[in-house]
DNA sequence: CCTAGACTGGACCCCACAGTCCAGTACGGG
DNA sequence: CCCGTACTGGACTGTGGGGTCCAGTCTAGG
């Protein structure tokens, strides 16, 4: 696809946006393309115009979408992680999230249906992962430079930590319904850190 | 099934072991019934006989044995956190676990599968998780008697939170290939448990 | 050793759903 | 205004794979 003109833009973002809110409500599985025909009002012949990979290539569309609507819903608080006080109202920004997503995890349950068919399915899982840890280690850093948190402390050991934690808290959250275990993760992680002052 | 005799009851066993075998090398989206019962030289007949409930019955069946198997392979250890060296043992043995598993989960992948339909799949992680906590807080209720850690700590709120962070830690590795994750939420959930001496 | 019912084989059904094709329409650059 | 190509509609195809059926064989209790 080389040229797409404004019109052609417009409906393959509708055929992405429509496929990535039926998947939220339904579940990948229970997802056909037909389904986001009938919901965003396209046919076949210009899904597969847009997406010539056919259902793949759209589910790995869906999953990038939805990577990076993880980091954008933790704006500004994830970049300004400069004060205990910052701290806590991103640990409450993240279980307020999850709690509003539900037991429904949208990229999860497309990654698991592209894992191995897709090479590029787990790339883009990896460089969530990355760029969320890296953006965590900053906060770490900045409190070791202001002298909250000991030197000693490794940023990006740390933030693997507190990211592993906040991971399986919401895998828990998808079987128990329950946000206890992210919550109880996050508050260790955090203070974890605060118990290495200088 | 009201009545299995010793060659049904072996029958079962060798479709339920053949399932789960295939899982684990294929994942569950390559996995079909007729894959099942090439590998296990059974029929469809037999197939519904034992799981009436078809694909569906089988795999939480499997899901059943392999929440079993995830907490065999971690006893003796798991069962006598009762000094900091045994708890690095049991930290050692999971972290080889999962490096071996590689990156294909068989219960997350056939979680993943089932979410929706049936209702009974979540509640096997859930249990899972649950005895999995009450484990890890036996332990730290050990080292609390012993005076190791301080009775300030609420064993169960560490134990989640350590729990999340295992959870969060095979989770990144399915997608990296590596513990480095797995690692990291371990040696932190174990450090801010020394961290609180009496 | 006989009979109910547990067990087995495998042919058959069926349809959901991904993917194809082609003919017709809108668009935009020249 | 004209032509190439981007775009659209929808009928059609093919098949993978879950699930059904029934007829035949084995098992175990009485």
């Amino acid at each position: 696809m080389r040229r797409l003109t404004r019109k052609g833009a417009a409906t393959r973002q509708r055929i992405l946006e429509g496929a990535a809110l039926h998947i939220r409500e339904h579940g990948v599985v229970e997802t056909t393309l037909d389904d986001v025909l009938v919901r965003t009002s396209t046919s076949k012949s210009q899904l597969f115009h847009y997406f010539p990979g056919g259902k793949e290539e759209l589910l790995l569309a869906v999953a990038r979408l939805e990577a990076d609507r993880v980091l954008e819903d933790q704006q500004p608080q994830l970049g300004e992680l400069t004060s205990w006080e910052a701290w806590r109202r991103w640990r409450d920004l993240i279980v307020a999230r999850y709690r509003d997503q539900g037991t429904n995890c949208p990229i999860h349950a497309v990654m698991s249906q592209l894992r191995a068919s897709t090479p590029g399915a787990q790339a883009v899982v990896s460089e969530l992962m990355e760029r969320w840890q890296a953006e965590i280690a900053d906060g770490v850093r900045h409190m070791q430079a202001v002298g909250e948190v000991a030197g000693s402390l490794d940023p990006d050991q740390a933030a693997a930590a507190l990211l592993s934690g906040i991971q399986g808290g919401v895998l828990i959250q998808l079987s128990t319904g329950r946000t206890t275990h992210l919550e109880a993760a996050l508050d260790m992680g955090i203070a974890h850190l605060r118990a290495n002052r200088p």
